[in-house]
DNA sequence: GTCAATACTTTGTCCTAACATTCTGTCTTA
DNA sequence: TAAGACAGAATGTTAGGACAAAGTATTGAC
């Protein structure tokens, strides 16, 4: 087949042209339509049958490039890399994940009350020590187990939900909705033995292995959004990640 | 100060303007000498500083909103996010990563030979169960201290390296000096409690907790190049990453 | 027949230009 | 005084063209 692939783009959606392409050609390779190795017309001549110009074409082609679904070499020309294709991490919240893969999530909260940063909470959100925070400490469950022990630090402006709030979402759907939008994420994974409290909440034993994920959020505006430092079941959780050479 | 920036290009360069004009503002930000908060000049006034054109501009402003130093609102204008430049977790090897933050590298080879691939190998790579793939085994260390297990299976034909090769240098460096570019990596990080042997390597007792990455890497090609599966002394090592709202 | 020089293909970079969209602040009007 | 209309400012999208650089294939000479 010199080019199975039927592009099309509609100029009267308001959705931008260069993202239509690059839906399709994702979708296409997802699929498997475009196997690894096939080798894409060059992009003038695919502009052309789209009735596009060339940067158009060459910005959907670079969206998949970023995503690590397409190759370019100049000189020789655009390839498909692998079809198998994984959502990069992304800045959504453990509960909207677990929805998206058809398992039912729950939410225990065992804290949630304002209180003074300690010293460590403060540092990362430039406050000073003692200066007011949220503090939530949540039990989230995975079709009924026990997965993670998640412990957040917020200012004390942005949310003020109750129980029942944090037991129907994510917090990061809560953050949003209160208007603020999250912009850049700071994570550090890593991995230690559970604490006594920890492994009675998870259903282990002291020790045992738990996999931690510390995080820093940041608003749009610049400031320290939510610092959280979580920990999960290993054999119930591992996140992954794809990397690009650019 | 209005912009007590100073940009400069050097149009007799080989390298291209946007990206000259992106490592200065990265480095202004990394500085601190654009505070977060700042708001940059826009983008048609930038370029006409510069005596750039405003698409030129425009490129150089993205390569840092994709590295979440800068965020652009429509009808607004671009501002510095924050200031803690943390490098995105990249396609690099552990031995290159210690070599750069300083700590001596060194590496004990366990195992080095060509052997038939098992099942899971087998899988990951592509390949049939039983095809021969190169098998190594190294512990890692950092100033002395035991880091790391490294497995990694490799196709057959891609390198054959001596034991001392191995010593000498991280893995990704004889796979590029091979003429192989590694194009895309999917990792997947967890954590479990260390196997006997794993325990003795890294100077642990069994069931310690270690945190665990299992990575398949392809080559531009589009074929896997790789597949790794490596455990971490978590009071020695965790990962980075760096997540931006697009 | 082999090796080197050349031509061609394809992506990479850069330019000018225009219009759309969104947000902000101001001015007008009820 | 307050709400809505409007203008201005900034980024977002798209077009079309030109040249540079790198890799591939062909051609030519020895």
């Amino acid at each position: 087949m010199a080019e199975s692939l039927r592009l099309t783009v509609d100029r009267r959606s308001p959705v931008p042209l260069y993202y239509q392409v690059a839906e399709q050609l994702e979708q296409a390779i997802g699929s498997g339509q475009l196997s690894p190795g096939f080798k894409l017309d060059n992009e003038i001549s695919l502009a052309d049958q789209l009735g596009l110009s060339r940067p158009t074409m060459r910005r959907a082609i670079q969206e998949l490039v970023d995503k690590g679904l397409l190759v370019r070499k100049r000189g020789v020309g655009t390839q498909v890399v692998h079809g198998r294709v994984r959502r990069e991490l992304e800045l959504t919240s453990l509960f909207d994940d677990l929805r998206a893969t058809g398992q039912k999530p729950a939410t225990k909260v065992l804290v949630n009350q304002v209180e003074p940063a300690p010293a460590e909470v403060a540092d990362e959100l430039g406050f000073a020590e003692g200066d007011e925070v949220l503090h939530l400490e949540r039990l989230r469950l995975a079709d009924e187990k026990p997965l993670a022990v998640l412990r957040n630090w917020l200012p004390a402006n942005v949310i003020r939900p109750t129980d029942e709030e944090l037991e129907n979402g994510g917090l990061y759907q809560l953050i949003r909705d209160a208007g603020t939008h999250v912009q850049v994420a700071r994570q550090r994974i890593g991995a230690r033995g559970a604490t006594t409290q920890e492994a009675r909440l998870l259903g282990g034993r002291k020790n045992d292995a738990v996999l931690t994920m510390q995080r820093t959020a940041y608003a749009d505006s610049g400031r320290a959004i939510e610092y959280g430092d979580h920990c999960y079941r290993p054999e119930a959780y591992s996140f992954e990640v794809t990397l690009v050479e650019r």
